[in-house]
RNA sequence: GGGCAAGUGGCGGAAUUGGUAUACGCGCUGGUCUUAGAAACCAGUGCCGCAAGGCUUAAGAGUUCGAGUCUCUUCUUGCCCA
């Protein structure tokens, strides 16, 4: 049996591959786009299940006659180049062109259908030089502002970070405490979108309804009212927002945040100050709140309930309300929620009920919880009897009649801060005049570039410490100004490649218009779950903004569909002294007992996790390639487990994803040299019938994201070829279909496909094998069921109708022992599908 | 605490969306060939049973002629939450 040299193949198709382009001058354009990566060195696994799925989209799109974008560039602005800079000596700029160049030739050992004319790199400073464009444009557009907020301070990095780098109070990278701090930065007034950010989310037909409802809940409208309280024996009133103002007769405390303006005639108190350090330890997150103690502090102030008259209510100071969401000061209705239920427990108030509840869960007399739900209103005076819907209503009304407040919607989103104090990214292209007016760069001098001698040593802001670059000169009026040395986000790079993507060597602008216009929305999005909110919720706001001051785009939504997948696993190693072990440092003996390769003692197998360099489950993809070919990799990465889920890495699969890809191989060679047969005539027709059916079968799988499903028809497919190799079927029947087979393949193992097809003497690569129409599957299997049970399977005729099958049964099925001497009475017949006898008991 | 998913063999997972449960792969068992087997090939493999047959989709109920799929309750696991 001849042996396959995958390498050498792979190599051979590679080099057509790079000159091929999917683009084509007929054809529905369809544009295909992977998350781009971030070039920290190698690929890893998660770049080879995410572009693997990518490639089989974009390559069967373009065979069945699609004008196919399929670019790839570089996210490759952020903060580890900076520190493996400082570990190296090595500049970021070198550091990180280098690992693009590594990393570009990973990928192309994996057969991608990549046009890379289309490159860019986020840190080419033809490409920031465009992203500070936008930036100025944003800023005329009022979509730039300037703010004073509390940020997260890592006080070891020396820079802000964003909420989601904060992990359990902690800095994600240095761990260190971080601390709250205010400071002037720079914000893209997301919020200005708020409304549209969340209604647009119902034309994303193509979206998982996961991410939808996680942009859903991020955006967090809420409807309620603000509601000033009277405070006693002083002229002062606190503005409370609520979302449920229908539980106002159940109120029996005020609570403030401890940033609440109030708080200055509190400062001086020991016992205040005491009382803020323990609640700035809270932490900030809802789960961090939702769970601590709740804590108060007695001011000794009341306010006057709106409603009823002579009811005073005491102010607290509470850990649980913070400043940055609506007024920073609640009222509490403890019977109808838990975090007021709480507090009041604890602080012996007042537990009003004044929604009932059927189920209502009460112990001696008393609620141990408090109830959320629905309910009639009691204890209300005028709202008694409404519903909590109608209630709100009528309060708000009362509320805005008597003057005590407003209806107000409040978004839980908040405007995007942007300002990162780090050298590689992209420079804000701002100045400060000396009399302290702060103005955008003029356009004629963009790009702001990155000074290359920087010193990286130094704690703090890097550019801030340059000697020379911060000082410029404002081009109209020449008066001296100072750059702003704060750098963006790296989000923003990420906010608006895709549409770089379109012309990446378009000098005058951002973007051709007409090519945005022409490629735009991206077809088919396709990255990890990990970004289904920041990464997407800013690209559609980048696209938001784009579209409101471009005129000539007209774009609302950047990705039409997307498909999020999951992460590649592997399991978990450990020695005995509990040092995490590398994959290929260990061995297994057998089914329950692995060893440690160099000393033969025990290892611990842990649970499967997904692929981290901490805890050393990592498989080099490069050294699978070499070891097995891409396609096998490729094979195995899609063959395990739906795309969506995490997928397990395991040895054994992708050995025998290579087993078999040799199997589909010798097939080819079989049947090249197969002679002529005598022909059955009904043998050669099944033949016919199920390529159709793989066909279809690898139409709808592919369509519908279940590679796994696709590779498990072409498993079936293969064993039917190999057990027929000696069958009465025409050769030229077999040649043909496994043409056709390898067509169908393409997407999935390129190399190997395209080798087969060579070797059969079929020079087209470019088109999807048609159906058959003179051969769809007439035959069809039918469930023959005594009282809901199937006791037997017969085939019929598609479309037999109900007598004849009886009359089939009757004669032959083994179901007739079941119906013989008794009494059928009921006959469910479904066309196709089943027949089901109800007989007598 | 809240929100959202999901529970199918030893494992990853199929099931035309209410109509043959366990496709396909891994693993395991036996065999053939082989000096050898982490090669190749053949056969077997949900559970009980000699068999006929019966049972089986986390557990329990319900709807239905028929439920892995729909409804409810409970349990478990995963993901997300300035």
């Amino acid at each position: 049996m001849e042996r396959l040299n995958f390498q050498a193949v792979e190599k051979k198709w590679q080099k057509k591959f790079s000159k091929f382009k999917l683009s084509k001058p007929k054809g529905e354009k369809f544009y295909c786009l992977e998350m781009f990566p971030y070039p920290s060195g190698k690929i890893h696994m998660g770049h080879v299940r995410n572009y693997t799925i990518g490639d089989v989209i974009a390559r069967y799109k373009y065979l069945n006659g699609f004008n196919v974008l399929h670019p790839m560039g570089w996210d490759a602005f952020g903060l580890p180049a900076e520190n493996a800079s400082k570990q190296n000596n090595l500049h970021p700029k070198e550091w990180t062109y280098k690992n693009i160049e590594t990393m570009k030739n990973q990928l192309k050992l994996l057969g991608l259908s990549i046009d890379w004319d289309l490159e860019i790199a986020t840190c080419d400073k033809e490409y920031y030089k465009h992203q500070q464009e936008i930036f100025i444009d944003f800023y005329n557009q009022g979509l730039v502002s300037r703010k004073e907020t509390y940020v997260n301070w890592d006080p070891v990095e020396n820079t802000v970070l964003a909420n989601e780098q904060v992990i359990n109070g902690r800095g994600w990278r240095s761990n260190a405490i971080v601390q709250r701090k205010k400071l002037s930065q720079w914000f893209f007034n997301i919020t200005k979108f708020s409304n549209e950010l969340l209604n647009d989310l119902e034309k994303l037909k193509g979206w998982p309804d996961k991410v939808k409802l996680m942009q859903k809940n991020w955006i967090g409208k809420s409807f309620g009212c603000e509601i000033n309280f009277q405070l006693i024996s002083s002229e002062k009133k606190i503005k409370v927002f609520t979302t449920r103002p229908d539980t106002i007769f159940g109120a029996s405390f005020l609570a403030l945040s401890i940033d609440h303006p109030l708080n200055k005639d509190f400062l001086k108190i020991n016992n205040f100050q005491k009382f803020k350090d323990e609640c700035s330890k809270t932490g900030t997150t809802e789960e961090a709140l939702a769970n601590a103690e709740k804590i108060g502090y007695e001011t000794g102030l009341f306010v006057s309930h709106p409603f009823i008259s002579d009811k005073k209510i005491p102010v607290y100071f509470a850990n649980f309300v913070l400043m940055d969401y609506g007024t920073g000061a609640i009222f509490g209705c403890p019977a109808h929620d838990q975090r007021d239920f709480d507090f009041a427990k604890k602080y012996n108030l007042n537990i009003t009920r004044v929604v009932s509840d059927e189920n209502s869960k009460e112990k001696n007399g008393g609620l141990f919880e408090a109830y959320t739900g629905d309910g009639k209103i009691i204890n209300s005076e005028f709202l008694n009897g409404l519903s909590v819907t109608d209630a709100k209503e009528k309060i708000i009304n009362e509320i805005e009649i008597k003057q005590l407040g407003e209806r107000k919607t409040l978004f839980r989103l908040k405007d995007w801060g942007i300002s990162r104090q780090r050298y590689w990214g992209c420079p804000i292209p701002m100045i400060y005049l000396e009399d302290g007016t702060i103005i955008p760069v003029d356009k004629s001098e963009l790009p702001v570039e990155l000074p290359e001698d920087i010193d990286l040593t130094f704690k703090g802001n890097p550019l801030d410490n340059h000697p020379t670059w911060k000082n410029t000169k404002d081009k109209k009026s020449g008066r001296k100004a100072i750059r702003e040395t704060d750098t963006l986000d790296t989000f923003v790079d990420s906010s608006w490649y895709f549409l770089r993507f379109c012309s990446p060597d378009y000098k005058l602008s951002p973007f051709d218009e007409k090519k945005i216009n022409y490629w735009m929305p991206v077809d088919q999005y396709i990255g990890g779950i990990e970004h289904a909110i920041l990464h997407l919720l800013y690209s559609r706001f980048f696209t938001k903004g784009i579209n409101k001051f471009n005129k000539k785009i007209n774009l609302s939504e950047p990705f039409k569909n997307l498909f999020t997948q999951g992460m590649v696993c592997h399991e978990t190693y450990k020695d005995e002294k509990g040092n995490w072990l590398y994959p290929d440092e260990v061995t297994k003996v057998n089914v329950d007992k692995f060893v440690k390769k160099n000393d033969k003692t025990k290892v611990v197998v842990g649970a499967s996790e997904s692929m981290s360099k901490s805890k050393k489950n990592t498989i080099d993809p490069e050294t699978m390639i070499n070891q097995y070919g891409a396609d096998s990799v490729r094979w195995f990465i899609l063959s395990d487990s739906p795309p969506e889920k995490d997928v397990q890495w395991s040895d054994t699969g992708v050995f025998s994803a290579n087993k078999f890809l040799q199997k589909i191989w010798n097939l080819n060679n079989l049947i090249s040299i197969r002679k002529e047969k005598k022909i059955d005539k009904e043998l050669n027709k099944e033949f016919e019938l199920r390529i159709n059916s793989l066909i279809l079968k690898i139409d709808d799988s592919i369509e519908n994201f279940r590679f796994n499903v696709s590779i498990a028809h072409f498993y079936e497919m293969y064993s039917f070829f190999k057990d027929n190799v000696d069958s009465e079927i025409s050769t030229n029947t077999m040649r043909n279909n496994l043409i056709k087979m390898m067509k169908l393949m393409i997407p999935f193992t390129p190399h190997l496909a395209h080798e087969c097809l060579e070797f059969l003497n079929c020079t087209d690569f470019n088109d999807w094998p048609n159906i058959d129409k003179k051969n769809i599957l007439d035959e069809i299997t039918l469930a023959v069921q005594i009282n809901g049970k199937t006791k037997d399977v017969i085939n019929i005729k598609k479309d037999m109708d109900e007598k004849s099958i009886n009359k089939l049964i009757y004669q032959s099925s083994k179901a007739k022992k079941h119906l013989d001497q008794k009494k059928v009475i009921k006959t469910i017949f479904v066309k196709n599908r089943i027949i089901n006898y109800i007989v007598a008991k």
